[in-house]
DNA sequence: AACTGACCAAATAACTAATCTAGTCATTAA
DNA sequence: TTAATGACTAGATTAGTTATTTGGTCAGTT
């Protein structure tokens, strides 16, 4: 990612996350990131591609962060519940510093969900988590594919009560439900 | 329930599910069941007031009958797959005889969603079949309340799917989830 | 090769007038 | 006495119109 598109990116990150999707115009962007308005269509070909590009930048900016927190647990279990409660925290703490009242988050929220891509996000880790839990005999001989996709439906879930509840209101009743699902899979 | 006020949910009714709760209003209700306008005052202090009325005994017919259907079933852990599926099924097909458009599922859903007492509803049925497990000895000595409110909040997100997808749709996603919970708690 | 901003069709907002609606209540019917 | 009624009203919603803004383009600049 060149300097252009930093700015961009960051200008995008600063007013969509304070006026939404809908009240931030491109022109807007263009103006508090200091470019052309053409400079940005030079890199995405809409404004909705530059969303979504701004949301995943974000998710590879938190992964990777949680990806160096825990490389330190060794164990397949610990790992998944650090991994999810961390990601939330991460995200918690990005959504607290954009200063995104929760109406803006649930248009933010949902202006994702028109755009299939984000959606099926990057999260391999996950997945390996639960291999190692299997080879390290922690976990039963699951079908890998369908347990993540369980856990992940069930977690992803948690989004939409993060853009309106605090992180420690939803973390007690995440991390019961995680618990259960955890329990499920054991030797 | 008299006569009128049989009239009146009935009317209630149809037209909800057919236009949605704000494009009915009470005067065609009134007009469909035969009463006055005043009449429906007397029985509901107000329009929505009538809706989580009209709520409240659909999901009170639908609990009955599925407590009727599962009354054979003696294995906790099978009554509890059962009687999730066939609510699951029978909300379906009201759904379907209904006639309701997605969309109009969606607002009747948000409409209900600003009226607390709809939410918190009565599912003795599940409390009692946890705690029956752990009495037949497939479940372990867990902590019933909390259990409950694990398989509830997971198994209520999927109100939302149900509205918008196809029963068969989500029944196998829901199936996988619910199983790793309950094997979650099993001896 | 990267960037720019004037430009345009189409979408959205602002404004107003006209219509509709939730809830009331004095009256009627049972 | 109790239940039912429908005309009534303040406030909300809609429809129709105009004014403004917006996403996206592209010929020209750096």
């Amino acid at each position: 990612m060149n300097s252009t598109e930093l700015k961009i990116l960051t200008a995008a990150h600063q007013l969509f996350f304070r006026f939404g999707f809908k009240k931030t115009s491109v022109d807007e962007i263009a103006a508090e990131a200091g470019v052309g308005k053409g400079t940005i269509y030079n890199h995405y070909s809409n404004k909705e591609e530059l969303f979504m590009k701004l949301g995943e930048s974000m998710q590879t900016l938190v992964k990777e962060q949680v990806e160096r927190e825990i490389s330190h647990v060794t164990q397949a279990d610990e790992r998944i519940f650090e991994r999810i409660d961390r990601e939330m925290k991460l995200f918690s703490a990005k959504k607290l510093e954009s200063g995104a009242t929760p109406a803006i988050m649930q248009e933010l929220f949902e202006v994702c969900g028109h755009l299939k891509s984000l959606q099926k996000y990057n999260e391999i880790g996950l997945i390996r988590d639960l291999e190692l839990g299997v080879e390290q005999g922690i976990f039963k001989k699951i079908d890998v594919e369908q347990t993540f996709k369980s856990i992940y439906t069930v977690m992803g879930q948690f989004m939409l009560k993060w853009l309106f509840m605090d992180y420690e209101e939803v973390k007690l009743e995440r991390n019961s439900i995680l618990k259960m699902m955890i329990d499920g899979i054991r030797v």
